[in-house]
DNA sequence: CGAAAAATGTCAATAATTTTCCAAAGCATT
DNA sequence: AATGCTTTGGAAAATTATTGACATTTTTCG
């Protein structure tokens, strides 16, 4: 039972598991540009959303409104009880908890730390780092520490879907001599490193340095030791007001790092992923059958 | 000559001087709910402005729109979201780099997906999930596809930084079944899973569901199926100019949900937290003693 | 893999909105 | 105070939007 007070976007919320796939398609559009999407005809607004107007009507009715001309009188009603326009519309980032609410605090924090490691970021450095992740005649390592093991596992699902011979080290240092043993000039090392750095990292930096592997690092603000045998380093925000780092930011450096790196290896990457869809498909398959 | 791609107040203060009286009250109705009032029906507008529908339509011609309609999709052109955002007011983010450079390209759309994820987030839906996530009674299960598995080790790693009893169910389906053996009443599942859901993730749910485990989803803005089974379920925009897709957004939600736990197990946690960096600093002792 | 069910889009009828036309009212000027 | 111009609002015509019925496609389940 919709309530009869709530927002468009919570009676969205409510009901999200029951609509369809093309209502979701418009529900999304509605909430990617709330409130606008939703204000213009409903023509407009299908069409926007890819739909058909029938789609929406049907849709609006779920919600628990009459027909799509009450569905706009709430939105514009929403849209007066905020008072002013646009631009003072999100002071909060969930304008319906409060500024102390944790979600508005830490996502205050986490974009501040974005926001500095972007505008620190030197784009040559960040050019031929991508360059370099981008060479597929040599070998590409990629490993972390403890807590950046789980980035390192996220660069290596991506590197491998972009390119060949990229190696995960797995975050055990015990098998780390196995690897360092085959390096060889011409590789590159992809290093994570953030607060609580460790010395095994380290070893292996400075061993690999010495092989003529080129090292890419991503650090935290202060850059872990490792930083002096790195070819190219990258620092990244992390402070939180928490015990613990946040490392969003750094997620999305290494996002932005292999957005620059595929673009460098297109074409040969867009063969590739169409290879491994279709091997994902075909697994699919193997184990749809027995069932 | 009124300019092209002036905004309507600005047309209207253009013209301010060349409004009859009538049309002045419009405007003066218009500005002072500012854009809403322009956005109902020429009927209401004109009747909540107590003037005629002519005097409407007349002005918004003067103002140099075709009718009415034109006039409505450019307040509403306005209203529409780029730019009225926290994030979105710096136009480049990294400075030295031209607007077009892959990372101000990217930092646009990442930072975009955040904040559609984050204004999208239902606050008590975030504070009850952030609840279960604390119950130490109870198990908790940690659960992702493939390319969420990274985000699932992540999840994994902080979670059992902060609390006792939790399990990272690896990627491989086939150890599933041992685990779902094991579930019971008052266990948690934490599941990841992104576009291209994998129908192993959605009958382990269903299972987990049946156990009468309850489960938090972590998705993206289209919602898995997982979603109809999921008692919360959280939406993660992630849609980048690319052939894959950005895991920023739902990074930091997730680190958003580590941050609630925690702040919900303290003082618990701080206890925890100091034996574990006692035993990270012992290990560190033993790798360093044979040196 | 096939049948049943659900969902989606096309089309047409209906309802609403916008616009135009015209007469009445207001206002300034002589 | 009267005349002519401008402005205003009522009502009808033209346009456009909305909704319901139906056929097609897609999905789900056995």
């Amino acid at each position: 039972m919709t309530n009869a007070s709530a927002t468009v976007r919570e009676r969205i919320r409510q009901l999200h598991a029951e609509l369809t796939r093309s209502e979701r398609k418009f529900a999304n559009a509605l909430l990617e540009n709330y409130p606008a999407a939703g204000l213009a005809s409903i023509t407009l607004a299908a069409s926007n959303a890819e739909v058909s107007t029938p789609t929406v009507a049907r849709m609006v009715q779920k919600l628990g409104y009459r027909g799509y001309p009450q569905f706009q009188q709430a939105l514009l009603e929403e849209l007066q009880a905020t008072g002013s326009g646009p631009t003072q519309r999100r002071a909060n980032w969930v304008a319906e908890a409060p500024e102390a609410h944790l979600l508005n605090r830490f996502a205050k924090a986490a974009t501040q730390n974005i926001e500095r490691t972007f505008s620190n970021i030197d784009s040559r450095q960040f050019d031929a780092a991508a360059q370099l992740l981008a060479q597929q005649a040599g070998m590409l390592y990629i490993v972390g520490g403890r807590i950046s093991s789980a980035l390192a596992l996220y660069a290596f699902t991506h590197f491998q879907a972009i390119r060949s011979h990229v190696v995960h080290m797995t975050s055990s240092s015990a098998t780390w001599p196995h690897y360092v043993l085959d390096m060889a000039e011409g590789d590159t090392l992809l290093l994570f490193d953030v607060r609580r750095y460790e010395t095994n990292l380290l070893r292996l930096a400075k061993q690999a340095s010495e092989r003529g592997v080129r090292i890419i690092l991503i650090t935290d603000q202060w850059a872990s030791p490792v930083a002096s045998v790195a070819d190219h380093s990258f620092q990244c925000w992390i402070e939180i007001p928490s015990a613990w780092d946040s490392n969003s930011a750094t997620m999305m450096l290494l996002e932005a790092l292999i957005a620059a790196t595929q673009e460098v290896c297109w074409p040969e990457t867009k063969d590739r992923y169409e290879r491994l869809e279709n091997l994902f498909d075909m697994t699919r398959l193997f184990k749809q059958s027995p069932s």
